[in-house]
DNA sequence: ATAGGGTTAG
């Protein structure tokens, strides 16, 4: 009987159903389970506004009868109602004048709060509820946890985790399977495992958040699979979910013939026809550079594409290096009306910001701001991080100061900027304020600044901070951080403590260690050591193709004059058929981007340059300085090798722009490392024509300045 | 009547 009103009641309005179920009255006994059903209802419809509002129409009927505070039942049934049509406040309103409370009705209020995403309401909400006297169940234990997970408050989960226990509600297995999920969030994989094993029974949503939990976490994507192929021998038939989350793990892997498999798999299961399976696909064909499944899988989804959908097609091209077809799906986006979103945005601005094209990312900052999308805290992080890259580190400050909201990415993105450009004080004391605002630090912050550290030649702050990784953040030292200890003691000249921290490692080095000892055995001062001879022979036979490498090795025996040495690098590298890439450098004028190779003789105003050149030359060495000839690194004559450095590609570019007459500061980007006699030539050059200087190179910025360079003359 | 698992991005 029920069902048939409830039917009715959707096609008719609230009012009327609420209206039917008074005149039922005299045929059936009407009670407070008949309304309870119709609310519940409501909240089934696909546009919630409209659930919402015949929702109000049936509130308001309850009230006009005085029926809304004679039974509990009525309260909580509105409390939900509103709360699953996303109308928290509605729902608080309710459930704050509920003359009486019981267990469910807290649990309603708690999860909605939840639904709502107002974890942190939803935290205080279940707190107050214990203060009230209330037992918790396992329904607000759920919530409570699921909302500690978003919060990532781990502290305090483990807190309920603890009450939920002595209640007996952890072996539940829903409250079970919402601690996995608040151990994999807050990425404790261990306390997600314990939780696991000790489950005394599993559902399928325990099957899919455990793999999903170990998809995430990077150091057990292969577990993921591992227990994917456990759950279906188990006798489980994986569904969506369970796809969604091992295609993440085989994607993050980039293990194309496995995925492949699945694919198969879920065109068995008849599931391949879903718009969220679909753009999982699509980002994991992306992420292995298959793009023409992309395309193929894009065009079959017709109807079922949405914003997930572009956005994961646009990255996939910025992966495969499309970057005409990737803005081509922009335009057309608009052209059609697509919603842009904050992640088409963010996707669009990391491009610019990894190939530095500063126009681009401004029109694009141009658009966001057009789309109302500029305060959202993705686009803004990623605002930052392409103003950073592209060297504006005063525009990326200044942008980062007017976020309204800002998060992990946001203070990473700028903290890593501040060290990029060398300005490590500015880094760390960003560092201590983020930490003030109740930012907790993640790896990412950490390298951030540990190479901030490095530049300013603080050593025992460096080890400090390392130190305070695992013993205050819980977060164990990657690779990446102790290639930044390597650079900081390579910096301080203490090449005798590197063989010393390398074997205090937990693990072995790499190859990005190795190199990152050579750079630093290859300094101007340093003298071609042991450990230098070791790390280029261990780097060599990680990375034998790649050419840095012998080019390093090179320049290390050139330091020291040990020309035959130096001959024998080179031979190796031809040996190894490793190519280098050639250098080139550029610089973005009015009329349009103007590129340069060392010896460059095909720029139309080629004459002009040198010209310019050689008079900033002569200027230079009339005010002492002396051209480094061993950058040339061959055992030439003298005047050879002057000629040769002369003409790198990045003395050619400022040259270039110092032949044009403007005050602004100078602009120059290059695709290698800039050598070590153009970065002291530049110092010459900003004093001499009294202009900044911007120079991103491979690695960072430098910015010099009235002889003076950013990065502290070590890079 | 109230709960838990999923896709793109920085």
């Amino acid at each position: 009987m029920n069902g048939l009103m409830v039917g009715l009641a959707k096609q008719h309005h609230g009012e009327e159903a609420a209206k039917i179920f008074k005149e039922m009255n005299n045929l059936v006994e009407i009670n407070a389970s008949s309304y309870a059903v119709l609310l519940s209802s409501l909240s089934e419809f696909s546009d919630l506004k409209e659930g919402k509002r015949k929702g109000q129409e049936v509130h308001a009927y309850l009230i006009r009868n005085a029926l809304v505070d004679v039974w509990i039942l009525i309260g909580n049934s509105l409390v939900n109602m509103y709360a699953k049509c996303n109308a928290i406040d509605n729902a608080r309103s309710v459930f704050q004048f509920m003359p009486s409370k019981d267990s469910v009705s807290w649990n309603s209020m708690i999860s909605g709060l939840d639904h709502n995403e107002r974890f942190d309401e939803a935290v205080a909400c279940f707190h107050k509820m214990r203060r009230n006297g209330t037992v918790p169940s396992k329904f607000s234990v759920i919530s409570a946890l699921s909302s500690c997970a978003s919060l990532g408050w781990i502290m305090l989960g483990r807190q309920i985790h603890g009450e939920g226990t002595k209640y007996g509600l952890d072996l539940d297995v829903s409250v079970s399977n919402a601690l996995l999920t608040l151990y994999a969030e807050t990425d404790y994989m261990d306390e997600c495992k314990r939780v696991f094993f000790l489950m005394p029974e599993y559902d399928q949503v325990s099957w899919n958040s455990f793999i999903g939990a170990l998809a995430t976490s990077d150091v057990s994507v292969l577990q993921a699979i591992k227990y994917f192929l456990e759950m279906m021998q188990a006798g489980w038939k994986p569904n969506r979910v369970t796809f969604i989350n091992i295609l993440a793990a085989v994607s993050s892997l980039s293990l194309l013939e496995l995925g492949r498999q699945i694919h198969a798999l879920l065109l068995k299961y008849s599931i391949a026809d879903d718009n969220a399976i679909e753009n999982t696909l699509l980002a994991f064909y992306g992420k292995c550079e298959q793009i023409e499944d992309c395309e193929i899988i894009f065009s079959r989804m017709s109807e079922r594409r949405d914003e997930v959908s572009w956005n994961s097609m646009i990255s996939g091209y910025i992966h495969n290096g499309i970057l005409h077809k990737a803005m081509d799906m922009v335009w057309f986006m608009m052209q059609r009306g697509q919603r842009l979103d904050g992640f088409t945005l963010a996707t669009v601005l990391s491009a610019c910001a990894s190939v530095a094209t500063l126009e681009r990312g401004m029109e694009v900052h141009a658009c966001a701001i057009r789309a109302c999308l500029e305060s959202e805290v993705v686009v803004g992080s990623a605002l930052v991080d392409m103003y950073a890259k592209c060297g504006r580190i005063d525009y990326a400050a200044r942008f980062f100061q007017s976020m309204p909201v800002r998060n992990i990415y946001s203070w990473n993105s700028m903290i890593c900027g501040y060290a990029r450009h060398g300005h490590g004080e500015k880094a760390l004391k960003l560092f201590t304020q983020m930490k003030q605002h109740g930012q907790l630090p993640d790896h990412v912050s950490f390298v951030g600044v540990l190479s901030a550290c490095s530049h300013v030649g603080l050593v025992d702050e460096g080890f400090k901070h390392l130190k305070s990784m695992s013993g205050v953040y819980g977060l164990a030292p990657r690779m990446e951080h102790f290639s930044c200890m390597v650079d900081l003691l390579g910096r301080a000249g203490d090449v005798n403590k590197i063989e010393e921290f390398i074997k205090s490692m937990p693990m072995d080095p790499n190859a990005l260690i190795w190199r990152t000892i050579l750079v630093a055995c290859c300094r101007a001062n340093s003298r071609t050591t042991e450990l230098g001879r070791r790390a280029a022979k261990m780097l060599i036979q990680l990375e034998p193709q790649n050419a840095v490498n012998y080019v390093l090795l090179s320049n290390m025996h050139a330091a020291s004059g040990k020309w035959e040495d130096v001959a024998e690098a080179r031979l190796a590298m031809r040996n190894a058929s490793a190519k280098k890439e050639a250098g080139c450098s550029w610089v973005t004028m009015k009329d349009g981007v103007h590129v340069f190779v060392a010896g460059d003789q095909t720029h139309p105003e080629k004459e002009k340059i040198y010209e310019k050149l050689k008079e900033i030359m002569n200027k230079m060495r009339g005010m002492g300085y002396v051209p480094e000839t061993k950058y040339a690194l061959y055992d030439l004559e003298l005047e050879n090798k002057e000629e040769l450095i002369s003409y790198h590609s990045e003395k050619l570019a400022i040259a270039f722009v110092l032949t044009r007459q403007s005050e602004l500061p100078i602009r120059i980007m290059k695709n290698l490392r800039v050598c070590g006699d153009c970065h002291t030539a530049f110092k010459y050059i900003s004093k001499i024509v009294n202009r900044q200087i911007i120079l991103r190179d491979s690695n960072r910025f430098h910015h010099f300045d009235d002889g003076i360079c950013s990065c502290g003359d070590y890079w």
